[in-house]
This record gives C-alpha cells, sequence and structure tokens, in this order.
DNA sequence: TCATTATATAACGTTAACGTCAACGTAATT
DNA sequence: AATTACGTTGACGTTAACGTTATATAATGA
C-alpha cells in the first residue's frame, strides 16, 4: 500500500485511481496548464483537495463535451488575480453567460431526454402489437 | 442560390449551411454509418428531413460529448428491424438504460451550474470589498 | 450549349487528448 | 545489495473527427 499521509495531500496515483484517470492524463493537464501541483524537494507532485476538486471540475466540464481549452479559459478566468474593476466585471459578465448556456444545455437535455423516451414508447408499442399476433402466452408479470 | 425543389429534401450543403456544419462532416457521418441518403440516378445524395432530423439529433447528441461511436449504438439500436422479442427487450431495456444515465447527466448539470454561479457570487463579493477600499490597491486576502 | 458552380471519390494532412515505452532517480523492503 | 514500487522527463504512437487538396463528373442558369 501506499502513502498514507491522509492530511489532505494526495500523490499523483492517488489521485488518479480515485478520479478514475490515467497518471499521464493528470501530468497532461498539468503540460497545458489547467493544474500547477506543489513539488517536493526532488521533483514529486504533490496534490492538495484543491487540487483535487479543480480536477473534479475538469472531469466534469469534460463529461459536457467541453475542450480542455474551453475549460481552461473558464477556471483560470476565475483564477487570475484580476486587479482593475473592468477585469472583474468582464469576469463576472463571462460568468453570467456561461451560466445561461448551462440553462440552454439543460433544456436541451431534457427534450433529448423526452425524445429518447419517445423512441423507447413507440417500440414498446411494436412490441405489443407483435405480442398480440404472436398470440403466444410467456407471461412474465 | 441552390436547387430549391422544396418539398422536403435537401442537398448536401443545404443541409450543410442550416446545420453550420461542412459537407464533409456530413459525408464522414455517411461513411462511418450513421446515415444513408438516398442517391439520385448518378450519385448525388439528397436528404429528406427524416435525414435532417437525424443529423440534428447527432448534432445534439455531440454537444453532450458522445462520442460518434455512442452516438452510432444509441440511434441504430432503434432503427435496426429488431424481430424476435428478446431482440426487442433488450432494446428497450437499453433505451431505459440511456434514460437513467440522461437523468444522471442533467442532475450533474445542474450542480456544474451550480458551481458557477457559486465561483461567480465569490467573484461579486470580492469586487465588492475593493470597491470598499476604492483607489487602494494593497490589501490581499 | 457553354460557363459556372456544386458534388463525387480518393487520399493525405491535422489536431486534441491522451497511450505507451524508454531511461532514469529515489525510497522502502527484503 | 538487490528487488520492488513508484516517481520523473522526454519522445514517439494512436485514434477520432474532421480539414484540405486534387481530379473528375453532374447540375443549373444565361
Amino acid at each position: 500500500m501506499s502513502s498514507s499521509t491522509h492530511k489532505g495531500i494526495f500523490t499523483i496515483s492517488e489521485l488518479a485511481q480515485e478520479l478514475d484517470i490515467s497518471t499521464r492524463t493528470i501530468r497532461y493537464y498539468e503540460e497545458i496548464g489547467l493544474i500547477l501541483p506543489q513539488r517536493s524537494g526532488k521533483g514529486t507532485r504533490y496534490y492538495t483537495r484543491s487540487d483535487r476538486a479543480r480536477l473534479k471540475l475538469i472531469l466534469r466540464g469534460k463529461r459536457f463535451g467541453f475542450s480542455l481549452h474551453e475549460i481552461k479559459e473558464m477556471i483560470t478566468l476565475f483564477d487570475e488575480d484580476r486587479t482593475g474593476r473592468k477585469q472583474l466585471q468582464r469576469t463576472i459578465q463571462y460568468g453570467e453567460e456561461k451560466i445561461r448556456e448551462l440553462d440552454a444545455r439543460i433544456d436541451e437535455l431534457i427534450r433529448l431526454r423526452e425524445e429518447i423516451l419517445e423512441f423507447k414508447t413507440r417500440f414498446e408499442e411494436k412490441m405489443a402489437s407483435l405480442e398480440a399476433v404472436e398470440g403466444n402466452r410467456e407471461s412474465k408479470e
């Protein structure tokens, strides 16, 4: 078993296992600047629970078809030290825009669900009619 | 302008424009068996509104991060002439499974929305506090 | 009918997002 | 000291999902 200094820091493989991704993936995310873990004296990466939360957010974004580039844009936006009110306001506007996009997506997803449900219903009807013709009895009620 | 025999059949470029994708993309979807448009005597593809609906469904799936392979599985499942009750039942079960998956996704999407909203809220607070000390930009945290 | 587009096939190119493998360092265990 | 287990950095390989020519043919307006 591996290191269990469970105080809120994780090794790369611990995170990989927990999040069900490869270590390569995690390193890749670092390559493209999505995460910046601390390093121990001689290079070993260590991740905080904050890093882990960030990774979860990334994976969540991916599950909805956002590219890593888009994801980066979104999260670094909230990261950076945005001094100046103009910048801050733009950031907030961007956030609002993203929320609106998400609302639209939720609606769309619900419609997709309904469509699939309809597909299924039609199919069930088809099967029912088949059953009627068949006159066969194989009840499973 | 192109052919406008608007009776419910479309050329490939008409569809491409309407759906905002390239003709290459449409042909590619045919390559991998996602659509099978009719052909005119010597090869030209023609698409019905049913084909168009199918394309829309594909694009919708993509927007949610499904791969074309997954999308194919889903829609061809409801396409094929599934004779035999066993097959039909499996199809319906698959449909139910997909619906459950979609429900989970909807939940997740809503959570994502909430997270972003929180980000934004925290930011707004930050800005408000900045505004309080207006002019001075020194205190961090 | 002719010129201009539009479409077809074929084949190679591209990019994102990793997988995989090599070569090495380090830390703990045997 | 050797083995085992994990970590590191390259660097090249792979796959999905198209983009981009090139060349040939078909459809359409003047």
